[in-house]
RNA sequence: GGCGUCAUAGCCAAGUGGUAAGGCAAGGGUCUGCAAAACCCUCAUCCCCAGUCCGAAUCUGGGUGACGCCUCCA
């Protein structure tokens, strides 16, 4: 598989460090809000990258941080007047209801900053044995960004354009406007932690070198999250993990695109973001995946009510033919017929070119179309007319679910069966439709439907659906 | 100022040298008692200009426009 490798601007061959196996790391949440969808982007694209390995057969270690410490949390405890453990526990677990809403599978580890102090620590002693660190008399402890020669070669910045950018602010003691914090010395009413340089708390970017090292190793295969971490943050964490461990930190760093209200990023100081939450209610879950799967994960997307209908109504097509493939596989006969093996062959056909898409650096959207041209392929050549076996309708349904799960898609939960009263009022229109009584049986039709159960009449009998 | 991204039909979006995938929407048709679903048909020459090439959406140069990072942020 080839990746873009943000460390060298170019695709690469994905080659991990034990054969079959990939070390991945992605920056989670800082647990102070409801997610927005701009935060669930990396979510959803890294859930893919995880799914897709591991669909060709790799043994996936995938660990997503919660950032549980840090200025805004602690904010929105003062705000709230309780502490920053209530407000990060909630918060975890909202986020845990939206990514399983988004279908996202849990990590292999969840790692919380506050329950890695103590690799925290380790890490900032060596740097401060090594002289890459050093404390201040404010309790503070800093980078010495100066001393590591391979600062900048993430974001690809010359040193002295950071330079220009880097500010001291009120009450840091650095040496070099472009060091940065590792530890942050107590102030009065924030939490603190016991260290060898008085009571403080860890800085943003040691906690991810802190648990990437923890549970993956001192180097790992990938590190992702969005473009905007480049700078800084992944930038200090590859110098604090490579100056502390002597080793590279991660092999390939893979960064997702934004999301954009009307062609503007959308973030947090500019309060045009929407959660997840806010269009899960109005549109449900799927849309919002399909999205994200929708384009190439570094292209920008621009969000908006008319795209995320439109990812709704593409959906129904991918639903429709699945479901109408399910029916049509329990009103099948066993046994395979002469030339289903062709059929078959060229259902696989999908398969490839599918995985070809996905070889070339997850190309997501490429790969979907390959999921809808074999959509259409079983909506043509499986059907009532054609009555395929049992084994053929069975085999296609394998392979589209399958190739749906990779995307992570079409995981609605299917209404297995109707209540008594749905079902007598289709038992009553069938009766209306045999005597011709379409008026009744129109009738009937419209009751459903108000009771959002949809029908449809096929040669096989009568199907229904629960739609919205 | 430094670094970088993007510009393909009404909308979304693939395609990185060989003559424009896929989806949504729209129009016409088939099927249906009528629907629904499905199927068939229709629907772009790729921001502009110049260049390289037998051949460019794809490469080069120059424009125009939009956006991002350099500061908390996915």
């Amino acid at each position: 598989m080839k990746i873009y490798n943000t460390l060298t601007r170019q695709k690469e061959e994905f080659v991990p460090i034990v054969p079959d196996e990939a070390k991945i790391y992605a920056c989670g949440p800082t647990v102070y809000n409801f997610i927005h969808i701009g935060n669930a982007r990396p979510i959803c694209v890294f859930d893919v990258l995880r799914r897709y390995l591991e669909y060709r057969g790799m043994k996936v270690t995938f660990v997503q941080n919660f950032t549980d410490i840090d200025d805004k949390i602690i904010r929105r405890a003062n705000e709230e007047n309780t502490d920053y453990l209530t407000v990060s526990r909630r918060y975890i677990e909202e986020y845990k209801t939206d990514a399983e809403g988004l279908n996202v599978r849990p990590a292999t580890v969840h790692p919380l900053a506050t329950e890695n102090i103590d690799e925290i620590l380790n890490i900032i002693s060596t740097l401060v044995e090594k002289g890459y660190a050093y404390p201040a008399s404010n309790g503070d402890v800093y980078f010495r960004t100066l001393k590591d020669k391979g600062y900048g070669k993430l974001s690809h910045q010359p040193l002295d354009d950071l330079k220009s950018g880097a500010r001291i602010a009120v009450g840091e003691l650095k040496e070099d406007p472009m060091d940065f914090a590792l530890w942050k010395g107590s102030k009065p009413g924030e939490p603190s932690w016991i260290s060898p340089w008085g009571k403080g708390r860890p800085g943003w970017h040691i906690e991810c070198s802190a648990m990437a090292r923890r549970f993956l190793g001192i180097t790992i295969d990938i590190h992702c999250g969005g473009q905007d971490l480049i700078f800084p943050h992944h930038e200090n964490e590859i110098a604090q993990s490579e100056c502390c461990n002597g080793v590279p930190f991660a092999h390939y760093w893979m960064h997702n695109g934004y999301i954009n209200i009307d062609n503007k990023k959308m973030s947090k100081s500019l309060g045009n973001f929407f959660t997840v939450r806010d269009v899960a209610e109005k549109y449900g879950y799927e849309p919002i995946r399909y999205l994200m799967v929708s384009a190439h994960y570094r292209t920008p997307i621009n969000y908006s009510v008319e795209v995320i209908e439109q990812c709704r109504s593409s959906l129904e097509r991918l639903y429709n033919c699945r479901d109408n493939l399910e029916f049509l596989m329990q009103h099948s006969l066993a046994g395979e017929k002469e030339g289903e093996k062709a059929i078959r062959r060229r259902l696989e056909g999908y398969q490839d070119k599918f995985i070809v898409s996905m070889e070339d650096d997850l190309n997501t959207a490429d790969a979907l179309s390959s999921l809808f041209d074999l959509a259409k392929d079983i909506n043509t050549s499986l059907n009532a007319e054609t009555a395929p076996s049992k084994e053929l309708c069975s085999f296609a349904l394998n392979l589209f679910n399958e190739l749906a799960d990779v995307l992570g898609l079409l995981y609605a939960k299917k209404q297995d069966s109707a209540d008594e009263e749905i079902e007598r009022l289709i038992a009553e229109r069938a009766t209306a439709r045999k005597e011709k009584n379409w008026a009744e049986a129109d009738r009937i039709r419209d009751e459903l439907k108000a009771r959002h159960v949809v029908l449809e009449d096929t040669p096989q009998g009568v199907k229904w659906k629960i739609v919205e």
